[in-house]
RNA sequence: GCGGGGUUGCCGGAGCGGUCAAACGGGACGGACUCAAGAUCCGUUGGCUUAGUGCCUACACAGGUUCGAAUCCUGUACCCCGCACCA
């Protein structure tokens, strides 16, 4: 299809670039240092989809982008190498996960080269290897020391498929993040934790700093993170204190019962022993109903036949254990106003527990025995002692103060990391019957993974390796046992970023003085689905290094971007299972890459969701023959005046359009420019030309700069710079006149038919009028004339009817 | 329920106070070239009207601000996406 051999291109630059390791980058330049990340991908056996040249497609032009502006720019790749499905495969085919992942692995740089991505490959980061991981367990060590990694018992979600733990974050509307259809259990079980919670804090309040990163990203981490100011009121459970936490201290008064989530920690403290029947039934029912069913669940409870003594009133009221009481947020247990809230209210209903208006609506009376809904309105406190008649809203921050203390609350949990899997980072931690739980030394690590290990479905294969679970205590030299856990992939990839500025380092996490002079990341590529968990846990990765003197910035990446996701030609997901996939070889073949990249490119808004079309890709396809065969006899010379004004106005605009990443515009006006290209052009203006090319079709741009006998690679060319004098917006209005004056002339022929067209232009515009091309245009033939030409063909003086910019006209 | 973002011509999608009946691409249609097809080139693609004009209806809907709105504000409807029994 395509008239060039794009395959044999490719290869030729694609090898050039890499022989001469033109995109290799140290710290010892004098350049400014600009930093284009895209989040690893995890090594797929299915390996890269149309989809995924799109995602790496937008950093490369950045980064060719930023190389060509000057800039010292670090590219890099790597592989998000350790999780399940090469686990998965290993046991089914009786192997081991590396063989998968390293094979993977190997497809992916191929197939990364062949889209001729920019990177920096000696940075190359592949987190299985233990030289990698190695740095994980420092990390997790440098964290068990300030008492950030920590072990506890928890109830903890659980999917059988993965079979293992999850985070909260892994966790979406009840199911498991890689198993759609496999609803999470929840186990009480002891695990390991990262304290995420010592900076939610600052993580909340960070996002507003993050002024590069899209507000839905940052209202993502925000909701997630869950900051909520309130109060903490005590109640008198059979002599001791419970705290509570209450955004609504102004319907204490109204506090008919307490709830204590089925699931604390303490609630058997609660139960008395008439109760316990009670209260046992109650909990194993809860056990038995699927996660899933959570939404339309009905409020249930089982009194704990304790009372709680309300700080207001004094009154007693009763404490039910219930399953609409979220164990971890707040303390756990939650005061209960049935008038002025919904749950509670419905509570209340079905247990028969008083209700207790507090505060009346504005405009009527509530009565609590007709109520068919709780009344969660601003209105004025009554039966609140001193504090009737007062708005409630007012009163809040007075009530709250008097019964209780201010307080933040977070709903963001800390970050369960252990798994119970062989294929992630195996946790650096020993257990010894004498000294309990102990760190492995530094000078130990890395605690390796073995190679010869049996893969079963059953559990992880470690627990059964006793060369390497048993060993010696380092504390005491006793016979002791390894952590079999391994931690949550998203441990490599909170701080990934940072092993790329000093890759090879094997004397420490990395050099500090490069990662200061990389860090942060300028622009972070990557999807959406990161919002609350990788975005978040490398940012608490950033505050916890830079707490123990690492760094000396607070923040990963200063501006993010999330690309749209690339379709089928259906409009539907890829997948293997609708035949709708779209491989980059494939596309290579047909149409070349970079006629690919371009289309991609040009279909919209880089955060929006596109399809693919072969079509459009054949338009790719046609402007890069067009721009090749022009080059096969361009005239180079002197560029008239026009043609400066449009290169320097499209090397302005597109200069900015690129740096705003909207790479849609730059490559219209792209386009423009080289529908406007005619005659005669200077060496300097076809060289921008062609440098504006090599951002998005960079092979092609190299062969035609070879052409031209360019000067070394037009990947390292100097970007354009464009001269705002020779930009002269009368070109445009002269274009526009021509335009004008051909529909003009379009338009009599619609009424009157002819076949000679005569036009008369002001005497000093005659030169923009050129009589071959509006014969063109029109299709007919036509004569042009100045106005005061004495040789003119004019038999109905239509002559005298020109204006400035609007030529008069005549058929016949 | 809370939060984020949308709604533009046949389609995708620009535009973000006048120069907009609205970029660019795709599709469709007409024409040139050709024995023919393809490729390429030119044109049309809201309606009426006209020797190159003028007018009407248009950027989800309804109002408003303005000399002037697809663009700003308010409300309504619909759509997409996150989170969600968070007290």
């Amino acid at each position: 299809m395509a008239k060039t051999d794009f395959a044999r291109i490719e290869k030729k630059w694609q090898d050039r670039w890499e022989k001469e390791k033109i995109f290799e980058v140290d710290e010892k330049s004098k350049k400014k240092k600009f930093y284009v990340l895209e989040m690893y991908p995890y090594p797929s056996a299915s390996g890269l989809h149309i989809g995924h040249a799109f995602n790496y497609t937008i950093g490369d032009v950045y980064a060719r982008f930023k190389r060509m502006q000057g800039f010292n720019v670090l590219y890099p790749m790597g592989y998000d190498s350790f999780g399940l499905p090469a686990e998965n495969a290993a046991i089914k085919h009786k192997s081991h996960p590396k063989k998968f992942t390293e094979d993977a692995i190997k497809n992916y740089i191929k197939q990364q080269r062949n889209l001729g991505l920019s990177y920096d490959w000696s940075r190359k980061v592949e987190c299985h290897r233990p030289d990698f991981y190695k740095w994980d367990q420092w990390i997790f060590l440098q964290m068990f020391k300030k008492g950030l990694a920590y072990r506890k018992a928890a109830p903890v979600n659980w999917c059988r498929k993965c079979n293992t733990v999850l985070a909260n974050e892994q966790v979406r509307e009840g199911r498991c993040y890689l198993h759609e259809d496999t609803e999470v259990e929840i186990k009480h079980l002891e695990q390991w934790f990262l304290k995420t919670t010592k900076y939610a804090d600052e993580l909340y309040e960070g996002l507003d700093k993050l002024k590069d990163w899209p507000e839905d990203i940052k209202a993502m981490q925000r909701n997630w993170i869950g900051k909520s100011h309130g109060y903490e009121i005590e109640f008198e459970i059979n002599g001791k204190k419970w705290p509570i936490f209450t955004t609504r201290p102004d319907t204490l008064y109204g506090v008919t019962f307490m709830v204590v989530s089925a699931q604390h920690p303490r609630l058997h403290e609660l139960v008395t022993k008439e109760q316990k029947k009670e209260v046992d039934a109650f909990l194993k029912k809860i056990k038995s109903t699927s996660q899933k069913d959570i939404e339309e669940l009905e409020k249930e409870g089982a009194f704990t036949g304790s009372y709680a003594v309300n700080p207001a009133t004094g009154d007693k009221v009763p404490v039910y254990a219930g399953n609409f009481v979220v164990a971890d947020y707040g303390a756990g247990m939650v005061m209960a106003v049935p008038a002025h809230d919904q749950r509670d209210f419905e509570f209340a209903k079905k247990y028969g527990i008083a209700i207790k208006v507090v505060i009346k609506p504005f405009e009527y009376d509530l009565n609590a025995e007709k109520m068919s809904r709780a009344f969660t309105g601003e209105g004025e406190l009554v039966n609140s002692g001193e504090f009737n008649f007062s708005n409630n809203k007012e009163a809040i921050e007075e009530m709250g103060k008097k019964f209780g203390k201010k307080v933040v609350n977070f709903k963001l949990r800390d970050w369960l990391v252990s798994r119970q899997r062989f294929w992630g980072t195996p946790i650096p931690i020993i257990y010894c019957d004498k000294c309990g739980v102990v760190s492995v030394p530094e000078k130990e690590l890395p605690v390796v993974l073995p190679d010869d290990v049996k893969f079963t479905s059953e559990r992880n294969p470690l627990i059964g390796d006793d060369k390497f679970v048993k060993t010696k205590c380092p504390s005491c030299g006793g016979n002791a046992r390894r952590e079999t856990d391994t931690m949550d992939t998203f441990v490599n990839s909170s701080w990934y970023f940072l092993r790329y500025c000093d890759a090879k380092n094997e004397k420490e996490i990395f050099d500090k003085k490069k990662v200061k002079y990389w860090m942060p990341v300028d622009l972070y590529i990557g999807g959406r689905e990161h919002a609350t968990g990788h975005l978040i846990y490398s940012r608490f990765y950033i505050k916890f290094l830079r707490d123990i003197g690492l760094l000396d910035f607070d923040e990963p990446a200063m501006r993010l971007f999330n690309q749209g996701m690339v379709q089928g030609e259906d409009g539907q997901k890829m997948s293997k299972s609708k035949g709708n996939v779209v491989l980059p070889e494939t596309v290579s073949e047909k149409y070349g890459i970079d006629s690919a990249r371009l289309f991609l490119l040009s279909l919209g808004g880089l955060d929006g969701d596109r399809n693919w079309s072969d079509r459009g890709a054949e338009g790719s396809l046609r402007f890069i023959e067009k721009i090749m065969s022009y080059f096969d006899n361009v005239k180079i010379g002197r560029s008239s005046a026009k043609t400066e004004h449009r290169v320097n106005k499209a090397v302005r605009d597109m200069t900015l359009d690129i740096e705003t990443l909207r790479y849609n515009m730059a490559i219209i006006k792209l386009r423009e420019l080289f529908e406007g290209l005619g005659g005669e052009i200077a060496r300097k203006d076809l060289e921008s030309f062609v440098k504006l090319l090599a951002v998005f079709a960079p092979h092609v741009a190299e062969e035609l700069w070879e052409k031209i006998d360019g000067k070394g690679f037009v990947s390292l060319a100097e970007w354009p710079s464009w001269d705002e004098k020779k930009i002269n917006e009368e070109f445009d209005k002269i274009d526009a006149a021509v335009e004008k004056t051909v529909a003009d002339i379009l338009n009599i022929l619609k009424i009157v038919s002819g076949e000679r067209v005569y036009v008369y232009v002001l005497p000093h515009e005659v030169k923009f009028y050129s009589a071959s091309d509006l014969s063109k245009r029109v299709g007919k033939n036509v004569k042009v004339f100045a106005v005061n030409d004495k040789e003119k063909y004019d038999p109905q003086g239509k002559a005298g009817k020109a204006k400035p910019g609007r030529p008069s006209i005549f058929v016949e």
